[in-house]
DNA sequence: CCAAGGCATAAGGATATGCTAATATGCTAA
DNA sequence: TTAGCATATTAGCATATCCTTATGCCTTGG
C-alpha cells in the first residue's frame, strides 16, 4: 500500500520536524534545548517529538528535570538513508557544540545527558 | 535549507502522487490511462503531473492525441533511491503489461508509445 | 471547417496540517 | 508539602492540500 510509505515520507516534509530529526542526529537533545533553539513555541516541539515517537523514529528518556530525545538506534534502514542524503547545518551543528542544557534551560545545576556508556566530565 | 528538503519529501508524501511515480517507473504512460487506472479523476492526475513536471521529476511528449509522461533520466540522484526504496505494486505493473493505450483510451487506431530506440509492431 | 476526445486550468469545498495561547501534569529541590 | 520549571495536552485558527465539477484549449480524423 502506497499510502504507508507516503506517511512515511509525509514525515519528513515539515522543515522543523526534519530539522529536529537533523539535529537529534548529531546528539540527544531535550525538549527546552530544542525550543530554545528553532523558531517555534515548546507546544509545538513537544507534538513534533509525539509524532516522531508514534513513527518509531524517536525514543524519550527522563534526565534530571529534562525529558531527552534520540533517534532510535533501530530506525528503519531505508528512513535512515533518507536522512543521510540530507545534509546537517553547520549552524545547528555548531549550536549543538556550543550550547548544553544548563546553558539553556536554566535550572538546578549543570548535566548533560549521560545515557549509555559515558563517564561525567 | 530544510524546507527545499523538506518540499521534495512532501511531493513524495501523497499516495496517488507516489503511486504515479512507481507507474512511470514501470514503463511511460499518458494522462487517460493514469486516470483510467487511478481512483481519481482525470484532472487530479493532471494536477498531479504538473506538480512533478515543476518539480522535474517527469518529462511530457504527445504521441498522436495523447500526452505521455516519463521519469526524466536525469532525476537527482537521491530522490531516484528513495524511489528504490518504494516496493512496486504487482498489480499496477501486470494492468500496464496488460492494457496499452488503445484499448483503455478508446481513440483512432491503435498506438503505443514509441519514444526512443523502438520499431513499430 | 467540423466534431470528438484528450488534456489543462479554474473555482470551490472538505480535510489535513502546523502553529499559538491557555492549561494541565509531572519532577525536582528545598 | 510546596514552589518552580519542564513538558504534555487541548482548543482554536490560518493555511495548505487534494479532490471534484465546470469549462476552455488543442489535436486528430473526416
Amino acid at each position: 500500500m502506497y499510502e504507508d510509505w507516503a506517511e512515511q515520507f509525509r514525515l519528513l516534509g515539515d522543515a522543523t520536524r526534519l530539522r529536529i530529526l537533523m539535529l537529534l542526529h548529531v546528539r540527544d537533545a531535550c525538549v527546552c534545548e530544542l525550543a530554545a533553539l528553532l523558531p517555534v513555541s515548546q507546544p509545538a516541539v513537544s507534538q513534533h517529538l509525539r509524532r516522531l515517537k508514534q513513527a518509531g523514529l524517536v525514543v524519550e528518556y527522563r534526565q534530571k528535570a529534562w525529558v531527552f530525545y534520540r533517534l532510535r538506534p533501530d530506525v528503519p534502514e531505508h528512513i535512515r538513508r533518507w536522512l543521510t542524503d540530507v545534509p546537517v547545518d553547520p549552524g545547528d551543528a555548531g549550536w549543538l557544540r556550543d550550547h548544553h542544557v544548563g546553558t539553556v534551560c536554566a535550572v538546578p545545576d549543570s548535566a548533560g545527558p549521560m545515557p549509555v556508556g559515558q563517564t561525567q566530565t
